[in-house]
DNA sequence: TCTGGGGTCCTAGGACCC
DNA sequence: TCTGGGGTCCTAGGACCC
């Protein structure tokens, strides 16, 4: 059996852990940036905003003549809570694996718990409130998408308050049939929109249908979610966690920028960012592809530029990796361009464990290096130590306007009780 | 006054070569 | 008279997820 558990917006959730007098408010929670909305807590739901990722300014007067609590996004706050709460789920099953900042999967192969599975569920709810204080549902079912679809009903379907076990076929008739397609993990707006259009409006038309004709019309991904929707396993475990085949790493800016030793810095920081996740996943990069742009919604006419970059010698090296795209800014900048955006990715990897080196090719990498920054940051801060081509003080800001404190990582935003 | 997220994966189609 | 293949590499853009 599997079991998902997320938190009910997430980030609205972390945002009242700590600030008792917005608790009972609506709150919303913008991008980065300020940009759009990407969290809603239960109370500005029940007052009809539910758009997430609606641009912040076109929504603004609205939500401030409602009353609406804003909060930009918090990251050291999330990640940390994060942290805790994937610390708590990991103690009820034989495997765990973090799907996202607010998400896991647990993996319970032959386990099976004494009080049962619906027990289990609740365990693992009130446990987590009462250790991170953030309200989180509960699926378990016999495939991922099923655990997935037991997740969706714990939260949206009357009944089950938080918890939903998928583990007879008259559960899950019940839930498959009280769900949109749309609502399916793997089925997007555009595939529900063409199996509408065939007539196959619920997850139990989809469950019900022909795997084959599927595949037929759609691709493999979606005949394998017919499969998992009637308990039948096409995602395996190792699947579920395996490492990512491509790493990136981009942001936008918080003021358009035309200056070309910013890009650079603003490039490197993403070089950081995407090196040291490829190093957690013992990897090493072939492929890098590094692109700027500037706005498409701004006047200027649009201008993108990517360049990819082969390494002769695959690396996972911090300051080998910094060199080459230093060196591309060259070939991507150009003057009087407004910069918006830029990004790093790298889209060629391969296992370190299991890479071949070249006779005649020596790896420039320092690993020990890598291996005392990593564990540094690890342990004070993300860029407590760096490299000097990403600038002292970011010469590019992010706008937060409306940022809370870090009551978890920043000694200035310990929590504070008044007494009377 | 102006404002528009971030990440991963996949594919169609163009350029280029033989 | 008229026609015309197949592979690789790269990029842009779309789909999906949170």
């Amino acid at each position: 059996m599997y079991a998902l558990c997320d938190v009910s917006a997430m980030y609205a959730s972390c945002e009242k852990v700590f600030d008792p007098s917005i608790r009972k408010k609506p709150v919303v929670v913008l991008t980065n940036n300020d940009g759009c909305i990407c969290a809603t807590c239960p109370v500005a739901r029940k007052m009809g905003i539910g758009k997430s990722f609606v641009p912040y300014f076109t929504v603004k007067d609205e939500l401030a003549a409602m009353g609406v609590v804003i909060r930009s996004s918090n990251y050291e706050l999330y990640a940390d809570l994060s942290q805790r709460l994937m610390d708590t789920c990991a103690r009820f099953a034989p495997d765990h694996h973090v799907y996202s900042i607010d998400e896991c999967f647990l993996y319970f192969g032959s386990y099976i718990p004494d009080a049962g599975w619906q027990a289990h569920a609740k365990t693992i709810r009130r446990t987590v409130w009462k250790e991170v204080r953030l309200p989180i549902g509960v699926g378990i079912g016999p495939t991922p998408t099923l655990a997935k679809a037991a997740n969706h009903a714990s939260k949206r379907i009357e009944g089950f308050n938080g918890v939903a076990v998928i583990d007879n076929n008259a559960v899950r008739r019940r839930v498959l049939k009280q769900m949109a397609v749309v609502d399916i993990w793997g089925i997007g707006r555009r595939l529900a929109r063409r199996l509408n259009e065939m007539g196959i409006e619920t997850a139990w038309q989809l469950a019900e249908s022909k795997p084959a004709l599927m595949r037929k019309h759609f691709s493999v991904l979606v005949e394998s979610t017919v499969y998992e929707l009637n308990g039948i396993t096409k995602l395996s475990w190792d699947d579920v966690r395996s490492p990512k085949q491509q790493i990136y790493s981009t942001r936008s800016f918080g003021e358009r920028v035309t200056d070309k030793s910013i890009l650079r810095q603003a490039l490197l920081s993403h070089v950081t960012i995407a090196a040291s996740k490829l190093r957690r996943q013992q990897g090493l990069v072939k492929t890098i592809q590094v692109f700027v742009s500037n706005s498409p919604h701004d006047r200027d006419s649009f201008y993108r530029k990517s360049v990819t970059h082969q390494f002769l010698t695959p690396t996972s090296d911090t300051s080998v990796i910094a060199n080459t795209v230093s060196g591309l800014v060259e070939n991507l900048y150009r003057q009087g361009v407004h910069f918006y955006k830029c990004g790093v990715g790298l889209i060629e990897l391969v296992d370190a464990a299991q890479y071949q080196a070249d006779l005649f090719s020596l790896s420039t990498d320092n690993a020990l290096l890598m291996q005392c920054m990593d564990s540094i940051n690890a342990r004070y801060g993300r860029n407590t130590v760096h490299i000097a081509g990403q600038g002292t003080t970011p010469q590019y800001t992010m706008k937060r306007e409306f940022l809370s404190p870090q009551y978890t990582t920043r000694l200035e935003g310990l929590p504070r009780i008044l007494c009377d």
